[in-house]
DNA sequence: TACCTATGATTGATCGGCGG
DNA sequence: GCCGCCGATCAATCATAGGT
């Protein structure tokens, strides 16, 4: 029984959730970039400043945010489609098939 | 028989809009810790997380503030006394420096957003 | 108040790249 | 060739916050 919980020094103890902009920025950034959705350090940083949370907070809620995504994605439909319409593509392609002025979203 | 929480890795029901990119489908090797033992008999025997007790914690943590890294010797001796591979042993300094680091990093300039207003 | 889901943090272990 | 380390990430889990 005793061999239970170090727990009592976890810091995630007092766990609070992020700002609502926080959310904003990451969210935006995350299905801007849905095809690859890993933050360089600088992005990291960028992405801290604006949310007014530390990088490494920044790289859990991509740890978290990639893994639930894509082990139910049908649940952050909804979600992706609001902030899909709310930010423009991302400048950073890669491997794209060169084409100017077609709709990726809707073959 | 067996049964497929999902959609096969062909022809998924694209939901439309979303489309699945290869980060999504990046599938991880289970873990592949500890050595052989009686299988078979519970599916899966090992290829689960390790849980480290509070004692073998203990031990390298203690051993981690004396030497921040291990010998082969070291190593050796200090698995076989708190029964872990050599490998768990090594592992886990790794990421013990890796959280040394990133605590100091961290704790070097916190004092950025002070709640003012409370 | 009890119960369930959302979410931030922690951590053993994996992946890819480097250097010895 | 093989090994250990680093940096990033994964994946499972913990503990709490928030909602019904």
């Amino acid at each position: 029984v005793m061999i239970l919980r170090s727990r009592f020094l976890d810091a995630r103890r007092k766990r609070r959730n992020f700002s609502k902009q926080a959310t904003e920025v990451l969210n935006e950034y995350f299905y801007s970039h849905l095809s690859n959705p890993y933050p360089s350090e600088e992005a990291k940083e960028e992405l801290a400043k604006k949310g007014g949370i530390t990088v490494s907070q920044v790289s859990n809620w991509f740890g978290n945010k990639r893994i639930r995504y894509k082990k139910n994605m049908g649940k952050f439909q909804e979600e992706a489609n609001i902030y899909a319409a709310k930010t423009a593509v991302d400048a950073t392609n890669v491997v794209a098939q060169g084409n100017q002025a077609n709709s990726p979203s809707t073959p | 028989e067996d049964k497929d929480p999902a959609c096969p890795p062909e022809q998924c029901p694209n939901a439309s809009s979303t489309q699945t990119f290869d980060w999504m489908k990046v599938k991880r090797n289970p873990p592949k810790t500890a050595k052989v033992s009686e299988y078979g008999l519970l599916g899966q025997p090992n290829t689960i997380r390790t849980n480290f007790t509070t004692k073998q914690l203990t031990e390298l943590e203690k051993e981690f503030h004396f030497n921040k890294y291990l010998t082969r010797a070291r190593r050796v001796e200090i698995a076989a006394t708190l029964e872990l591979n050599e490998t768990q042993v090594k592992i886990w300094f790794q990421n013990r420096r890796m959280k040394q680091k990133k605590r100091e990093k961290e704790g070097l300039a916190p004092a950025a957003a002070s709640r003012s207003a409370k």
